[in-house]
DNA sequence: AGCTTGAGCGCC
DNA sequence: AAAAGGCGCTCAAGCT
């Protein structure tokens, strides 16, 4: 049963509810104040609803504060991105016009940009505004749109795979929300005793924590130059140079070779002035909030289908920090990530037995070793993130023929979309997200000139291709893999709901591509370690059907998010 | 004064 | 030991 949640531009501050079919029937409606949306949403919660609604970062963070969650939803704006550029969908062209109405971009909420919120008089609210929407969408329009997606799924190749990318989409715009709602439980005490052992003291604004000031006294006397200041890149460069080193940037790996005073204080500095500015204590006071850091993601945000993160650096927390992941007492953390997920992902998605047989009930990479395909485990990860990745260069480059050997069926895959990628062509994921068409006119000058020969116009050209067939030949891995997990968090997500009583509940607390964090009441930790394993597995059974690739977890129940090694 | 860009570095 | 795919954040520097 759905239930599409609208507002009217000219009924400002009232929600309507309709209980409508598949085929657009309208049954039950309910027009409401703001105020009543979640009591009313609460009343008509049954769990066999999904609720169809506009997006889900703007509605679903109303019904969280009032501490309703739904469990399954269809989001109109995120489904309709997926539609409009899906090459399943060719020929749907009602999708292929510009619409901006659906194809507004999820922004960061209003007290950041001063973007428009659907209702006067709304304060700013801890989920995401839609700049795209100028006005709210009323219950027609969304009730159209809703119809128009169903039939284009029905319509398009392979709709069953589409109609499950759709739904894992939507459960993971729900989840995403949860996430920031409930936050990562984070403990400043600690993060703020981690903050003074490495840097010294916090500092008065405007001045380098002690220990970077230290620093920066033997980086001048190590070059010679009282003024230099390590933050200028081009001072810093031009300091370099003058003091003799052969250096064209100033960035760690150049440095890290060369023999110079210079360079151990300076590798110091530039370590602890990445600590100090991207998760110093100014991190600690704009991001955490009684105890929990609300990470705001933005799903889909990444072309891959990957999620991005707006605000705090959410998906880029540093090793260093992590000791600050601590759960409260009496709960514990299960922290699970899904080894080798991109190989194990080409594998099915090739469908490369072999392939997946190495995978089978051991680590990948190991398992290339025991074939003897390469020498070591570590030339096993280069060699395949090489593959994954497209490098045609060094070591990896030179492991990829006996890869080719062993995997005939996955390299093939991975060769074509590269090759797609630089005729300018678009490659899809298993379920059916497009990439984009590439910009700029490289491969019309590729086209237009086939045989010309190299002069610095096609040498740009062809540049540029084999830089988009790497973006396409990765696309189609890290998109599939992206839907996997996808459906893993989805499912794991339902799970949780099972278990325990509303006051004391595993949630899920953080996501991360390919890694997922639960707080969980201690007792309960076990289960959801078993949980986090059903719903891995049933993420494969839903992607991939009978093929037989397995996706293990590894995962540990734990007071800190550090305590998982990496 | 406020915006964008590039370098650099953290995460997967 | 370096290099390929995807990101976000910070700073300095250059721009309007």
């Amino acid at each position: 049963m759905y239930i599409l949640v609208s507002a009217s531009p000219e009924d400002r501050g009232r929600v309507t509810l309709r209980q409508v079919s598949a085929e657009g029937r309208v049954f039950d409606s309910h027009t409401v104040d703001e105020g009543n949306f979640a009591a009313t949403v609460e009343l008509l919660n049954e769990d066999d609803v999904r609720w169809v609604w506009s997006d889900t970062s703007y509605w679903y963070p109303k019904l969280l504060r009032q501490s309703v969650e739904v469990l399954r939803c269809h989001d109109l704006r995120l489904c309709h991105v997926i539609l409009k550029n899906s090459e399943w969908t060719r020929g749907a062209s009602r999708f292929e016009a510009p619409n901006p109405l659906w194809e507004g971009i999820a922004t960061p909420s209003a007290a950041n940009t001063g973007a428009n919120t659907l209702f006067d008089g709304e304060e700013s609210f801890d989920g995401l505004a839609l700049q795209g929407a100028s006005s709210p969408i009323d219950f027609d329009e969304s009730l159209l749109e809703f119809r128009r997606q169903l039939e284009v799924v029905a319509g398009s190749r392979y709709s069953e795979r589409l109609a499950l990318l759709l739904v894992a989409e939507s459960a993971g715009a729900l989840a995403a929300a949860e996430m920031l709602h409930y936050g990562i439980p984070w403990r400043a005490d600690v993060h703020a005793r981690l903050l003074s052992d490495i840097l010294g003291p916090r500092p008065q604004r405007g001045e380098r924590p002690a220990q970077m000031e230290q620093l920066v006294s033997r980086i001048r006397k190590a070059l010679d130059n009282p003024s230099v200041n390590p933050d200028s890149q081009q001072d810093l460069l031009r300091s370099l140079k003058r003091a003799g080193l052969a250096v064209s940037s100033t960035s760690k790996w150049e440095l890290r070779d060369i023999k110079h005073p210079v360079i151990e204080p300076l590798l110091r500095y530039k370590k602890l002035s990445r600590l100090y500015t991207a998760n110093g204590w100014n991190w600690l006071d704009t991001w955490v909030r009684d105890g929990r850091f609300h990470a705001e993601y933005i799903v889909g945000g990444v072309v891959t289908g990957r999620w991005a993160a707006h605000g705090g650096g959410a998906l880029q927390l540093p090793a260093v920090v992590r000791p600050a992941v601590v759960a409260d007492p009496g709960w514990k953390l299960v922290v699970a990530d899904a080894a080798q997920l991109e190989p194990r992902i080409l594998s099915a998605i090739s469908g490369d037995v072999a392939m997946a047989d190495a995978g089978r009930g051991q680590d990948l990479y190991q398992a290339l070793v025991d074939r003897g395909v390469v020498d070591t485990r570590e030339h096993a990860k280069i060699a395949m993130l090489g593959a994954l990745y497209g490098s045609t260069t060094g070591r990896s480059a030179s492991l990829m023929p006996r890869l080719v050997a062993a995997f005939p069926r996955a390299l093939r895959l991975v060769e074509d979309a590269a090759r797609e990628g630089e005729s300018g062509g678009i490659v899809t994921t298993w379920l059916g997200r497009s990439s984009p068409s590439p910009e700029g006119e490289w491969w019309v000058e590729l086209i237009r000139n086939p045989e010309s020969p190299a002069e610095p116009r096609r040498e740009k050209a062809r540049s540029k291709a084999r830089a988009w067939g790497r973006f396409t030949r990765n696309f189609v891995c890290q998109g599939s893999a992206a839907e996997w997990a996808l459906c893993w968090l989805a499912g794991l997500r339902t799970r949780l709901t099972q278990l325990g009583d509303s006051r004391a509940r595993p949630y899920l607390a953080y996501f991360l591509h390919d890694e997922v964090v639960v707080h969980t009441p201690e007792e309960y930790a076990e289960e959801v370690v078993e949980l986090v394993r059903e719903a891995a597995a049933e993420a494969g059974r839903l992607l991939f059907g009978v093929f037989p690739v397995e996706f293990p977890v590894e995962a540990i129940i734990a007071d800190s998010y550090s305590d998982a090694k990496k």
